[in-house]
DNA sequence: CCATCTTTGTCAATACTTGCACAAAAGCCT
DNA sequence: AGGCTTTTGTGCAAGTATTGACAAAGATGG
């Protein structure tokens, strides 16, 4: 398939999954997959398993299926996640503590390098481990580091003034776990982080 | 619009974020919004949003268009979030009493009412004021209760063992935060809520 | 009360996405 | 070595989703 043409976004959102399937089958031991078992792990046909794929290039072989090793390599270096990304959180309550803790990134291709909160008792602290840095410092930060990645965890009243404080300091990709609407330029990414969303889509089917 | 049709899932998935962005025009003391409005703030056109709407009824007004507070009933009927639904958590880690304490789900038509691990030494204690219960009892709470809506707040290793458990207690939606795939049957509605998924795939953009 | 303006709900056209089906490639087994 | 089996990559058809366009409904303002 011609390797020139825009690969839908649709797209680009399945990767991170077959990434995670990667890496279970990897953790349990196997070598080897093919889009079928891929298909049915996921509850997807193996057809479009195969069509996302030849977006990108040719990664099986016939008649054997992936090396599991392999593909994880080729898709995290499709997803520019063969490197490491380093992190901003802003807003360092109880969310932040749990990220910093687990570090539920590590070894998927990005790092929490910086952490902030405007409260002044909570300045100069620490949460996990990392300190606690004032607010006002973060266009700085991000700026001289040259951050492109950040992690919202501020009240929901707080989150559009902090998003746009984000957006002019250089952030170029917003994940939002505040449950309100956000807006930004169009250069920017966002995903929002939304539980009670990702519930009530599944409530509907409830009964 | 024929009502019967089924919805497709995408529409479906949706209405939470329309809901989302009714709530921040609602908290910033707005009574009336239109499709135009609504799809400026969201980034998708206007003609999505009225056809979205249209499978469920009219709700707007021509010439004027939809009353917030209205619209907000309507859809939080339609997606069964117009009850609290009990929901309970296994895993009784940063993240779970990052969730109890914030409550992020409150007004949105879920609570937290159960909270198991299955560390001896964590049963019986509290977190964020809330008991720690004894998984081994989870099965017969949830049968008891009638609980429908789990949270799956444990490590990615336990992951599928604890969502068998869960589904054979008689739960029916499944949000899981341990960043691996899961099985469940085609009747249990599964989400996963992987923060590394929804970066990686941002990543793809950078640069 | 009428003309003008706005906005809905829906149809039809366009655009996008998925899945079928199959040739070709590659391993396996006798 | 050759036939059998498996599984990929992809062209094409079928199926879904999105968008443009507009009639109809309702508000607004003189
Ligand atoms: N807790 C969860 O599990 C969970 C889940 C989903 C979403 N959320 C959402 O994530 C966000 C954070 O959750 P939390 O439990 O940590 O909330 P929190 O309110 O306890 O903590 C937010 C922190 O942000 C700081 N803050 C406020 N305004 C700020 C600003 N302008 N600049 C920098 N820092 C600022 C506060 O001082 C506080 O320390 C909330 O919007 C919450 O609804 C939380
Ligand atoms: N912390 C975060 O912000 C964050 C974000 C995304 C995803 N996650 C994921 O969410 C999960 C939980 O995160 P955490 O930080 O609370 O993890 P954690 O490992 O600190 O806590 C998990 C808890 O689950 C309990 N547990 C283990 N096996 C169990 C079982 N079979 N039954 C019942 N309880 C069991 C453990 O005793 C522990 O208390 C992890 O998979 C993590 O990767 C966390």
């Amino acid at each position: 398939m011609a390797r020139f043409e825009k690969v839908p976004d649709i797209v680009i959102g399945r990767l991170p999954v077959y990434l995670r399937a990667l890496t279970r089958l990897a953790s349990e031991g196997q070598e080897i997959t093919s889009s079928q078992q891929l298909g049915k792990m996921l509850g997807v046909s193996s057809a479009q398993i195969r069509k996302d794929l030849s977006y990108f290039g040719e990664f099986g072989k016939q008649g054997m299926g992936y090396n599991i090793a392999h593909l994880q390599e080729q898709l995290s270096a499709i997803l520019k996640v063969d490197r490491e990304w380093e992190v901003v959180v802003v807003g360092a309550g109880p969310l932040a503590e749990a990220l910093i803790r687990e570090d539920p990134f590590a070894g998927k291709g990005f790092r929490i390098v910086a952490l902030f909160d405007s409260r002044p008792e909570r300045i100069g602290q620490r949460l996990a481990g990392m300190e606690i840095l004032d607010s006002a410092q973060l266009p700085e930060v991000v700026r001289q580091r040259g951050l492109k990645v950040a992690i919202l965890a501020v009240p929901a009243a707080e989150a559009q003034q902090v998003a746009d404080t984000l957006v002019a300091a250089g952030i170029k990709a917003i994940l939002s776990y505040a449950s309100t609407t956000l807006s930004v330029p169009p250069e920017v990414r966002l995903q929002y982080n939304d539980a009670a969303a990702q519930l009530q889509r599944m409530a509907y089917y409830l009964q």
